[in-house]
DNA sequence: TGTCCGCGGGTGT
DNA sequence: ACACCCGCGGACA
């Protein structure tokens, strides 16, 4: 990602590891290893904890769905503690919906 | 559990 | 070109 005045200049490696973001399912949690291996890059994981930290838009694009695999809640730009809540907000929300099962966003 | 190392991509120098 | 830095994961003790 180049730095400049444009800012609307994103590496396509970022753009994928956004894009398989916005499918995780509402309320729900995927881990990096799986955005890793559905944009391609199974080896990626760590590129992709980075791709999601340099998001322009943490709140659009639903990175604190993503969690570790080994069932910790992960990092977070804005703090563990918010991803914890957001989780738990969309957790609420789905209850307060009565969703039984996930939100497919595609 | 705690550490350690490799991983791929991004950024600074 | 080089040397780090990471919102990780898996191996190993």
């Amino acid at each position: 990602m180049k730095k400049k005045a444009d800012s609307i200049r994103f590496s396509a490696f970022q753009l994928r590891v956004w894009e398989a973001a916005l499918k995780i399912p509402f309320g729900s949690t995927r881990s990096y290893s799986w955005v890793a291996r559905r944009i391609g890059s199974p080896q990626a994981v760590r590129a992709v904890g980075t791709a999601l930290k340099n998001n322009p838009y943490p709140l659009v694009i639903p990175c604190h769905r993503v969690v570790k695999s080994n069932g910790d809640i992960g990092g977070y730009s804005r703090g563990r503690k918010a991803k914890e809540q957001l989780l738990e907000l969309e957790k609420g929300m789905k209850n307060m919906f009565c969703l039984k099962g996930d939100i497919s966003i595609e």
